[in-house]
DNA sequence: GGCCGAACGTA
DNA sequence: GTACGTTCGGCCC
């Protein structure tokens, strides 16, 4: 399996320049300057160390000046004419340049005629095409505008994208830092350099416009040509006239500006593969310039490019690896405290006045980041009314706006605020502008509530969903796991922050948020921005030093706004028909009590297992009773079987009792009072946090759970139907789980019954028993889930009816015939044991603190979760990614009116016109089939089922 | 009213 | 044996 290719490229002669500047003079033995060489080599050494591991290269070289002369100055003579020389004690560093780049064994690139800006956008373009991600190492404003470009998809290639490092900030930068930087996104950053101009370069430029200047045409108009067209109509200034003077002189440095994509490549991009650094010739050049403490690292210290050697991993799993040992657990990343004055809740603004809110708007705007948090009258996005929004800037820069405050009381006097339609309406730009990332903890919910209001919040970060990338199951004792923000504020800010109960109070006390007195609420509300605020910059750097920014920047975040517009369409159930279920039910469940009653002798309460408990094993002297560690009698459904074995035909009455009570409880009831009222439709709530493993988990209420496995339950289903008109599409993957186990683990056998399409279970019965009969498939089935699930010979023994000995010898059996599962379950053990967490093919992580623990049941846990969270997270992933594309895939094939509306982990629920079934069916097959690539090629196909009708379970 | 365990629905 | 969420009874305050 190939991993994801990951090209660097290092921008090598701007990097000299800054180097000189901020380092000391230095020469080497023989007087020769070297200060620059020696920062420029130490930035390679940096590089190499990161070989192989999680975003860090597969791919390096480095590309040159060749000379200072390009086709630019064929358009512009004057192009870089006013460049002073460099200085006296550079000018002998540079050929040094390319000899630390030969030592390093790294291809070095330059080209007569081209600069190395248009090579490395030549070579970054073919690269994204391959598929291939690419950081450009660089902090040059010009190479901004490629940050975040994305190749489009192309004969089933999923495009790489590209970023940038600079590694004397050592830092990322993606779409937000150029947003912050430029105050529009990369792809008008060129725009702003044509407007801005450049004295170094002599790009001429607008005379008169600087970055401000620029960024604000750019923001206002849109693009350079829209700015220049605009310009007669702006009132009378110098601007004015400059702008319509010098328009063509704008039109030119944007030639200049932009850079070439097409230029030939001198050198094919396979030839900067990288698997290790050779010792020579980079000892000798380490020796010769006198840099001795790399050379000492080189020749046995820890963390050179040499060990790099011995990681040459073949799978992604291990080659995310970071070598840092020890457990993960007492490891746990955390980034220095920053000088923040403590949190203020004095130091907030209660905003009433457009004036006040104007101004509010501005600073965010200026500061291109803004942490918004939205108070409602109700935990139910899609019924809440909105009692206000708060915004933070910065540490205490934060403020409430109320909107919705007041007025329950027809005596009371409302509170002077904004009125609400002017408020949102001067929001709105703000929260839609692409130059400003919103920032949100949970933003899912915020995103849905502005939704209402007709404002369609982009583009967003979650600090939440950045704490559940890097930290996903990562507990200590006494200190939570979760990624609420009350948690995450006390994990890393050691802040403790007010709580809706302080200031709603709960239960049939509980007022709503839109009653609290204003002064209370604006501390409450605008100190979540002002935290979640601080939280993002204290996490989301975190993820690009820690490997998370790929499952981050590429499933999850794309995924909010897909899962809250799934949220949003919400799903029909007819009503009547539930109605009658449950009445259906009603009747049956009265009639088994009356019988069970009659049976006992006495009534009771059947749904109190300690009261069945009792009537079953003291009052009716049945055998085979169990008292767990409450002291109570057992009186589960394997329980209530074994008695059913035994003639005892009450607890086979209890029995269907249950049944009856779940369904029309959790299920025909429950679901008639979630109906909204405005929508007539039934809205789940997705949690993005909800398992450990990267699946989702569905709340308010769980359509994850809906029954199908027996005939009774399968009615449910047919409940959720379709509007007039329309279909429910199913669309489900098959076996996804032992698929991917068959492919992690390599098992042939195994991946050759799924390319076949044969029946797993039968193979794997024909493998263990050498026949298949109904007999040995269930039990083949049986053992097949036991593996996914993190085997014991107890746990088998149990599912199997027979002795641990037993199932034990079957586990053996089961090991000798695929060997690949034996050892795929020993190397993520060792794995997880030695860096404290798991991971799926895509890199994301799952912490297991206890695996290393003293206590046995609590490790053998542990170590059973990690077993199954590689594979249960990869198939996370991989519906997730599929969940992505899909919009895009079906509005490319002319599908726009198809509706995602559900998710059940290998499942997907559409809802769309009848006439488009048939068109669909193949668009969602493929997306779905194909999700996993290009990051992944699996060795098994992914085999999608699809079915449709007019309801969910005619859809099956 | 709030919390916990038992039971049971799904993948 | 994995991963969830909901309902209920029982018990606490």
């Amino acid at each position: 399996m190939d991993s994801k290719q990951h090209l660097y490229l290092v921008d090598g002669s701007a990097y000299i320049f800054r180097a000189y500047h901020r380092l000391p003079p230095l020469t080497n033995p023989e007087g020769t300057p070297v200060g620059a060489v020696y920062g420029y080599t130490t930035m390679l050494w940096k590089l190499a160390e990161d070989l192989n591991k999680a975003d860090g290269p597969t791919h390096l070289a480095v590309i040159l000046d060749a000379s200072s002369i390009s086709f630019r100055n064929d358009i512009y003579d004057q192009y870089k004419a006013n460049r002073p020389p460099p200085p006296e004690d550079l000018v002998p560093q540079f050929p040094l340049i390319r000899e630390a780049t030969r030592a390093f064994s790294l291809p070095c690139i330059e080209e007569v005629g081209f600069e190395a800006d248009d090579l490395i956008a030549s070579y970054a373009r073919e690269a994204t095409r391959r598929g291939w991600d690419v950081t450009i190492v660089s902090s040059d404003k010009d190479l901004m505008q490629l940050v975040g470009k994305c190749a489009q998809p192309h004969d089933g290639i999923e495009g790489g994208c590209i970023d940038m490092l600079d590694t004397m900030k050592n830092q990322r930068i993606d779409i937000p830092e150029v947003i912050e930087k430029f105050g529009v996104p990369p792809e008008k950053v060129g725009d702003v350099l044509a407007l801005m101009g450049d004295s170094v370069d002599n790009v001429p430029g607008v005379f008169g416009v600087g970055p401000k200047t620029a960024t604000k045409l750019i923001q206002d108009y849109g693009d350079l040509e829209s700015a220049l067209a605009a310009a007669p109509s702006m009132k009378k200034s110098k601007l004015q006239e400059r702008l319509i003077e010098q328009a063509e002189q704008a039109r030119l440095s944007k030639v200049l500006v932009t850079l070439k994509e097409d230029c030939t490549l001198p050198m094919p991009l396979d030839e900067f593969r990288l698997d290790a650094i050779p010792s020579e010739p980079l000892a000798a050049f380490l020796g010769r310039h006198g840099f001795t403490s790399l050379l000492k690292r080189l020749d046995g210290g820890t963390g050179s490019p040499e060990r790099a050697t011995q990681l040459n991993p073949a799978k992604r799993v291990t080659a995310a690896a970071e070598g840092t040992g020890g457990s993960g657990a007492e490891g746990a990343a955390r980034q220095p405290l920053p000088e923040w004055p403590a949190i203020d809740r004095t130091a907030y603004e209660c905003v009433t006045t457009e004036a006040q809110l104007d101004e509010w708007i501005a600073r965010a705007a200026a500061a291109r980041l803004v942490a918004i948090d939205t108070e409602t009258s109700a935990l139910d996005a899609m019924r809440a009314e909105l009692a206000g929004i708060s915004l933070a800037v910065g540490p205490n820069q934060a403020c409430y706006i109320p909107l919705g405050h007041g007025g329950s009381d027809m005596f009371a006097e409302k509170p002077q605020q904004v009125p609400i339609a002017q408020a949102l309406a001067r929001l709105k730009p703000l929260l839609e502008s692409d130059a400003v990332l919103k920032v949100g903890q949970n933003i899912k919910y915020d995103i849905n509530i502005l939704a209402r209001h007709g404002i369609h919040v982009a583009p967003v970060d979650d600090t939440m969903i950045v704490s559940f990338c890097l930290d996903a199951g990562r507990s200590l004792d006494g200190i939570g796991g979760g990624h609420g923000m009350d948690e995450l504020a006390q994990r890393h800010l050691s802040h403790t922050t007010l709580t809706f109960k302080d200031i709603c109070g709960t239960g049939k006390k509980a007022i709503p948020f839109g009653e609290v007195p204003l002064d209370r609420a604006t501390q409450y509300a605008a100190e979540d921005a002002d935290v979640t605020w601080r939280l993002h910059s204290q996490l989301r750097p975190r993820l690009s030093f820690e490997g998370g920014t790929r499952i981050y920047e590429r499933v999850d975040r794309p995924l909010i706004p897909v899962v809250a517009q799934m949220e949003r369409h919400g799903i029909k159930v007819d009503r009547d028909r539930l109605a009658g279920l449950s009445s259906q039910f009603a009747e049956a469940i009265g009639a088994l009590e009356r019988e069970i009653f009659a049976k006992v002798g006495q009534e009771f309460t059947i749904g109190s297992p300690k009261q069945l408990g009792d009537i079953l094993f003291e009052k009716l002297g049945y055998k085979g009773g169990k008292k767990g560690k409450s002291g109570q009698y057992s009186t589960d459904q394997s329980v209530l079987e074994g008695l059913a074995g035994q003639g005892a035909e009450v607890a086979t009455q209890v029995l269907e009792w249950r049944q009856l009570s779940k369904l029309r409880s959790t299920y025909t009831e429950a679901l008639q009072a979630a109906i909204n009222p405005a929508t007539g439709r039934v809205h789940t709530s997705y949690s993005l946090v909800g398992a450990q493993t990267g699946r989702l988990s569905s709340t308010d209420p769980n359509l994850q759970n809906i029954p199908i496995r027996t005939e009774i339950g399968r009615q449910i289903r047919d409940c959720f139907v379709a509007e007039p008109g329309n279909v429910l599409l199913s669309a489900d993957y098959s076996q996804i789980e032992l698929r991917l186990a068959a492919h992690m683990a390599d098992v042939p056998s195994l991946k050759e019954a799924f390319a076949s399409g044969e029946d797993i279970h039968s193979r794997t019965a024909m493998e263990m028993f050498g026949t298949v009969d109904r007999d040995t498939r269930g039990r083949a089935k049986t053992i097949n889930f036991a593996i996914l699930y993190g085997i014991s010979r107890w746990g088998l023994g149990g599912r199997l009816g027979v002795g641990a000995d037993e199932a034990q010898a079957m586990i053996d059996r089961y090991f000798e015939r695929f060997p690949g599962i034996q050892r795929y379950i020993h190397e993520t053990l060792e794995s997880v044991r030695a860096k404290g967490y798991s991971e799926t093919l895509f890199g994301r992580k799952t912490w297991f603190p206890r695996v290393n623990s003293k206590n046995q049941a609590e490790r053998q846990g542990s170590e059973r979760a990690a077993i199954n969270a590689p594979i249960q997270g990869t198939s996370a992933d991989i519906i997730k990614r599929a969940m992505v594309r899909m919009g895009p895939a079906l509005a490319t094939a002319g599908l726009g009116h198809v509706r995602m509306l559900l998710q059940v982990h290998d499942e997907l629920v559409f809802e769309l016109p009848e006439s488009d079934a048939q068109a669909a069916a193949p668009v969602i097959r493929q997306v779905m089939a194909e999700a996993a690539l290009p990051a992944v090629s699996l060795d098994v196909p992914l085999g999608v089922e699809i079915g449709f009708g007019a309801s969910w379970g005619a859809a099956h």
